[in-house]
DNA sequence: AAATAATTGTTAATAAAATAACATTGTTAT
DNA sequence: ATAACAATGTTATTTTATTAACAATTATTT
């Protein structure tokens, strides 16, 4: 007999992170005492099309009423079933410098499936303490730390020098998931799941883009 | 008669930020002494495939020598030439929180064609402070700062709520090009240059795909 | 009661991106 | 010299993602 979870592992990888966008509007929108939306009210939260969000919809098979739109609870229910894990998860974070502790705040709390629950660094100033609710713990018990608390998730924040050494770490600690911040690509065994954001990066293709709109305009007014 | 730049107004996207990958790989690689480098050592870094670095080399008219490969400082100054601008462009850092503070480190002193100059923040304690070379200014003088200065492009790293609000302050102020780093999204006008970026929904991201490894695994041994 | 308008859900078309296929060209080895 | 090899550059194909088109439905208005 088939199994309805699991179900969902073809959704186009673009779906999946605007439905985690769209949760968050609608947990925002419930909380201002909304009941149902319209897809053209999500889409414009977003910046994208109401197409987009019905098609995205139509994916997990979630169906509206028509003239009352979405019923905000259960389409936050049905998300929540879709990207969130039953058991929860427990993220680490390595390297609790500026842009650890800046993750940390963006994100204690907000989910309860999934939540930080460690942090890692190798300054002795850092280790022992609590940062925004996290203990901070030496690097050189990650291995111990992670398969104690049964922790899936690291977040790479070190020094991008050290960053393959500690993946390398990670991985042999049995993380399921990275997200790496340096600006180092880091390789990994296709068992583990990767995600590199490279800020450098965002921020030249904003200069890039700016630049050609420059270019643009002056363009236009010497024709 | 026709301008040779502004040529490359219609390269992919994805183009756009592998050529800023690949150039901090190649300077890299150059650092270290090589002179010419492959398809398939630029893509073996950057984890995609050599067809992949050919293609988007081939899309900015950039030809290698067979049996020596590319020649890493030509293709640096050509890429150079196409991403960034010629004059420079001006950065500001609109909160200087962790998230400010480390895009600043990460980024001080790494490409002269492109630096951030200025950090805003409404803390006094921060006012007139310097934060890793940085000066800190009242968020009150935004408009006044970007507008001597010459401000093209500002990153906002405020708290979600004031995101709209620094948003419009900063289009009012002239600025080009923005990049969003609070999980709210924003509105600007089309003559703006958006990037948005969301750390939880990153994060989400990870953890579904996890989850989704998690049931698979589980399957296989079930059968 | 009929017409209109607003909305959903779905299929079809288009666009963007990645991959595959392969011809070409030097270099090395035989 | 010739064959085999290892690379590039480019066209063709496939895949992924977005947008457009439109039928169906229900509330509202006339």
């Amino acid at each position: 007999m088939m199994e309805d979870r699991g179900t969902f592992d073809n959704l186009p990888h673009k779906t999946i992170a605007r439905l985690s966008q769209y949760r968050r509007a609608l947990l925002l929108c419930l909380s201002r005492g909304k009941s149902h939306i319209f897809s053209h009210e999500i889409a414009s939260i977003q910046h994208i099309t109401p197409v987009q969000v019905r098609r995205d919809l139509m994916l997990i098979g979630y169906s509206g009423t028509l003239r009352k739109g979405y019923n905000i609870k259960e389409l936050i229910n049905l998300i929540g079933n879709i990207i969130d894990s039953e058991e929860g998860i427990k993220v680490a974070i390595v390297g609790m410098g500026n842009l650890g502790r800046a993750l940390i705040n963006y994100f204690s709390g907000k989910r309860h499936k999934l939540s930080i629950i460690a942090g890692f660094d190798t300054n002795p100033d850092k280790i022992g303490n609590t940062m925004n609710g996290v203990p901070c713990y030496s690097a050189t018990r990650m291995r111990e730390i992670i398969e104690k608390e049964g922790i899936q998730i690291a977040i790479i924040t070190v020094p991008a020098e050290n960053a393959s050494q500690t993946a390398n770490e990670l991985v042999a600690a049995g993380i399921k998931g990275l997200l790496n911040y340096t600006p180092k690509p880091i390789d990994v065994p296709e068992y583990v799941y990767l995600e590199e954001y490279d800020m450098i990066t965002t921020l030249e293709k904003v200069a890039f883009y700016v630049k050609m709109k420059t270019l643009e305009e002056e363009n236009i007014t010497t024709i």
